[in-house]
RNA sequence: GGGUCGGUGCCCGAGUGGUUAAUGGGGGCGGACUGUAAAUCCGCUGGCUCUGCCUACGUUGGUUCAAAUCCAACCCGGCCCA
């Protein structure tokens, strides 16, 4: 950390792609720090806001960049504004897609709202948790439905006022879309600018957002200064690439480390990323001192995983991870410490071992599960399964078993 | 609203009456190899307690012994015109 005047503490600066405005380091509208110092002078939390469309169920290590950043601010002694876009869910944002995206109902939404929140850390400890939920005055969380499901149209009007069709093409995705002549419906016009009455709402100081949030973070800044409020800075983190080394992280090109992962398959998962991403995911996902990654390449990847396990299981937990997965690699058939239990309740003997695989969960269908067994990808107790009609009587045959498939899912087989 | 072209499995894309669960490529998964990987090679890639039975080529109906393939209506999209 330098000393001088305008550099940034390490715990806002690390990962951070861009900062805007960022101009006289003295004017509380120029310069995110004198933003802070004068909110100090005042005894009062900057609001920082963080959105997210409750769109999907699963949490990953992508997102996670966001959260630890807002976790930051919050253990600095300022206040997350969590902000649930259950209402822009229904229109979808535009961002990032070539075509407009599918609406979700109600329910979907709010069931969706419910699992993030759980995995952010909702009912559990501050030091176990993503975010801080339990200190009083380090968080809100507001749904967005809130303060739009009651705009008249006369607001809206308002609303739609304030911004341009040349300003809405200028945004990438827009004007990708429009000149290959890829339909855009006049709705998705609304997303960004309701994106942007959000900061009004809820007076943000600042707003967290991946880089493929400025435009949708700028309009928010336009917005505040038309309701006459002081804008917010907008900090954006870069978009983690996901585990093909290629592509963002996105469930839906199957590429993640999701938060709720057990230890041993996220650290299976992270020891094999690509040798180039190893060092964004350390900055991104750690706050571990860059100075220390080994030169060797294998090393580096093995050191992230740890580190990265251990942010969401603890230590111990990670390093029993790795343990396991080296004995995993070098084929060793010395027991696992931990293997994630599976019960066999609900099945119906006899049962043969297609059956069971797809009924417990563990393969999407029967017939994949067929498909592994003759692939040679299934073993029980390390003994490798060749015929899927194999029977087993009752569960006394499989309970306490263990089952492997593939190399890295492995469930311990219980009533 | 008019004209025109088109809608095939996760994606792209063949197929224009008959062993077609549907060629090929990508992606994914599994196996071998390796620094776990990547590259390469091989296999798999609709569902079902499966020697068989279901469901599939925008939707619904029709013609036929037989349709993704022919016909009709409808829905959706691109382009051109208004």
């Amino acid at each position: 950390m330098s000393d001088s005047p305008s550099s940034l503490p390490d715990w806002l600066e690390r990962g951070m792609v861009d900062l805007f405005p960022l101009g006289n380091r003295f004017d509380p509208d120029q310069h995110l720090l004198a933003r802070i110092d004068k909110a100090n002078d005042q005894d009062r939390p900057l609001r920082i806001k963080l959105g997210i469309d409750p769109t999907g169920s699963e949490i990953h290590l992508g997102h996670s960049i966001l959260f630890r950043k807002l976790r930051a601010f919050q253990d600095a002694g300022h206040t997350a504004v969590l902000i649930i876009g259950d209402f822009t869910a229904c229109i979808g944002d535009p961002t990032g897609k070539s075509n407009t995206r599918v609406q979700l109902n109600k329910e979907e939404v709010e069931s969706n709202a419910q699992t993030y929140l759980a995995q952010l850390g909702k009912g559990s400890p501050p030091d176990r948790s993503l975010l801080d939920f339990t200190t009083p005055g380090r968080l809100e969380v507001h749904r967005n439905s809130e303060w739009l499901k009651d705009l008249n149209l006369t607001k809206i009007i308002e609303l739609l006022g304030t911004a341009t069709v040349g300003q809405m093409l200028a945004k990438e995705d827009f004007g990708n879309r429009y000149s290959s002549g890829i339909q855009i419906s006049l709705h998705e016009f609304l997303y960004p600018l309701l994106q942007g009455f959000d900061s009004v709402a809820v007076k943000a100081d600042v707003e967290l957002g991946g880089t493929d949030q400025k435009f949708n973070v700028a309009m928010g800044r336009d917005l505040q200064k038309h309701f006459n409020q002081r804008p917010q800075f907008g900090l954006l983190l870069p978009i983690l690439i996901g585990l093909d080394g290629e592509q963002k992280m996105s469930k839906s090109l199957n590429n993640i480390v999701g938060l709720d992962e057990d230890p041993l398959s996220m650290y299976s998962k992270l020891e094999k990323i690509p040798d180039a991403l190893v060092k964004s995911y350390l900055t991104l996902l750690t706050q571990i001192d860059l100075e220390n990654i080994p030169a060797s390449p294998r090393e580096a990847q093995k050191m992230m995983a740890l580190a990265v396990t251990a942010t969401r299981h603890g230590l111990t937990q990670a390093k029993a991870a790795q343990i396991d997965a080296a004995k995993i690699v070098s084929g060793g058939d010395d027991s696992l410490a931990d293997v994630p239990a599976v019960s066999l309740a609900g099945l119906s003997f006899p049962s043969k071992a297609f059956y069971f695989l797809s009924a417990i969960g563990l393969c999407k269908s029967s017939s994949e599960a067929r498909r592994l067994i003759q692939g040679g990808a299934v073993k029980l107790d390390g003994e490798k399964i060749t015929d899927p009609n194999i029977e087993f009587l009752d569960s006394e045959c499989l309970a306490g078993k263990v089952v492997q498939i593939g190399k890295t899912t492995f469930r311990r087989l219980v009533y």
